[in-house]
DNA sequence: TTGTAAGCGTTATCAT
DNA sequence: ATGATAACGCTTACAA
């Protein structure tokens, strides 16, 4: 017996037994006809529309989804949302899980470890889920992966079977610093970044030193460390700037760092482009507008998230081929900080 | 008659039933060693335990949800994510929401029109939800309200019984005004945003010509419509410093219109803010980075919401008090932009 | 302390 | 074309 009471006050709302009651059909009835799923006469199918018009009836999303397996959302998990980079990803992601009818639930990380439990509760109340950069142990993935949960991974490193997407960093560091190098002429250099905390910014000083390398250039045994903030940048940088040989560039993991850079360059009065070159990585608004124009490096962010949720999709979707791993090509901004350009 | 059979490929791990079935106890003992919602003796709870270590078991939250009644998850709606104030506003609202146990959904509804389905889908997946700015039609709201969900609204006017959050728009134009026309001593003024678009526009477009008025100064009959872009701002800029009456001060109703008037200003060869200032709002990374620094308004974007989350928990839980309406306090950051501060 | 069984709101498979 | 009814996976009275 189900309860046919239309109490005031129960926030769900109608449910399909009471539209079935009052257009004097079944259940099965008033789900086919919502769903289409089979024929129905026209008469009776006016009813069930106008019982459901009336009682403002909406399926429960809840019932609906343990009848048919599946949720219907999609899950993120992401660091932070500071900084355009995320941001963007997560709408690009967003816009097509809406497209394909999928509601997104999102996790943010603010960096910390425990992260292990938060990431299963996301798991269970989805379909699939993307995981960016440093936000998930690799065990908690592996996990995910062997239960069966579609995965697919942006800016990190694959993980067993899931799909997963990058830009050039590669690429784009070693054509950023062959500029430096080359084009510019320039002999020391510092790298400002961690690249224990970011995969990304690993890749970035691995094509870092290759560039340098293949320039005949040496290259500085470590990075800088700091995290993705200008502050965090800009005391990195003093301690860069104020070496007994300073280097001529400062190669920065993004443009927060960059940012942070030039101002502690403007702070022990020494000029960017002039006495020091600096340059990032994303091309924020501020790289745009910052005193002399940043040097950076664009990245197709929206289509990271794009790309992510499309194979997210056909994975659950049952596509078993596999795993496909994207680098998206990045391009080279040049302004003014990394040098006078003729 | 219950499944109990584990085939491999079933996505959703194991079920109460074969933790059950392990361990030789019953579904209830399960749950109550689970929810800890009853005294179980120590031999079963060991071996309850140990079946759901085996097994890997993880309730699954559909079967949770439907028989709790609730989702344990909150929604937001909000228009778009570049810029950092939508950004930091949903980091806000996660980490409060993460904090007390839920799962966000979010929506972006991209200027679209057509959202009334996508939001009435975000409705059947949580317990309540925050609405932002111009995201969603009245009537739909008034609609949810009266159909229980609990509903707060940020930098919106009040709908129904829901709670409201906003910052001081009139507060800060005013003194901004004021500032402007009695510090700097400004005659002619612009006014850059769309007050149709935005709530918080109107509030500022008012209360700048309130201010002025106080001032004694001509208030313009109408801002120069434009959109929350740099593009948009250029534009809007270039016809305003075009006129045959130059202004002599831009107040914009966001740092990237007036980014983009800054170029505009510099396209007409004119100096900022020698021959014509500028104003923004919110003080986003490229407002302090910026040319000559922009004068600008913070607002306490991720309090905004952090409340709205703590106010959903509350009305969630059952609170049945009137609802609230807050307004927190912004801060006039004054940069070059708007003249030279002796 | 433990088990039985009734919901929770759907979808989908049988019959009819 | 329509109606019973069994899942789906859980929580929670109610019994024992």
């Amino acid at each position: 017996m189900k309860a046919l009471t239309s109490d005031a006050g129960d926030r769900g709302g109608a449910t399909i037994y009471q539209v079935a009651q009052h257009a004097g059909v079944s259940i099965a009835t008033v789900s086919r006809v919502l769903r289409g799923t089979a024929p129905v006469s026209e008469t009776t199918r006016a009813r069930v529309l106008a019982a459901v018009d009336h009682l403002g009836y909406r399926p429960s999303r809840l019932g609906r989804s343990l009848a048919e397996g599946r949720h219907a959302a999609y899950g993120i998990v992401f660091p932070d949302l500071s900084g355009p980079y995320f941001a963007e990803l997560v709408l690009g992601y967003e816009e097509v899980a809406a497209e394909l009818g999928c509601s997104v639930l999102i996790l943010a990380t603010h960096g910390r470890a425990a992260v292990r439990d938060k990431v299963l509760d996301l798991a269970s109340r989805v379909d699939g889920m993307v995981v960016l950069a440093r936000t998930v142990e690799d065990d908690v993935l592996a996990d995910l992966n062997g239960k069966g949960m579609p995965l697919v991974t942006v800016a990190r490193p694959a993980v067993g079977g899931a799909d997963g997407v990058r830009t050039d960093n590669a690429e784009s560091s070693r054509r950023l610093t062959e500029h430096l190098a080359v084009a510019h002429g320039y002999r020391s250099f510092a790298f400002l970044g961690d690249a224990q905390q970011s995969p990304d910014t690993a890749q970035r000083w691995e094509a870092f030193r290759e560039g340098l390398r293949a320039a005949g250039v040496a290259a500085p045994r470590q990075p800088v460390r700091c995290s993705f903030e200008e502050e965090s940048g800009r005391l990195a940088a003093l301690q860069a700037l104020r070496r007994a040989r300073r280097p001529r560039a400062l190669v920065c993991a993004n443009d927060e760092i960059a940012l942070g850079a030039v101002r502690a360059a403007e702070e022990l009065g020494l000029r960017v482009p002039e006495d020091v070159a600096v340059t990032g990585w994303d091309d924020v608004m501020a790289a745009r507008h910052s005193r002399p124009g940043l040097t950076t490096v664009r990245q197709p962010v929206r289509r990271l998230g794009a790309w992510a949720a499309r194979r997210l999709h056909a994975r659950i979707g049952g596509d078993t081929s596999p795993a496909e791993h994207v680098v998206l090509p990045t391009e080279l901004v040049l302004r003014r900080s990394c040098g006078e350009h003729p």
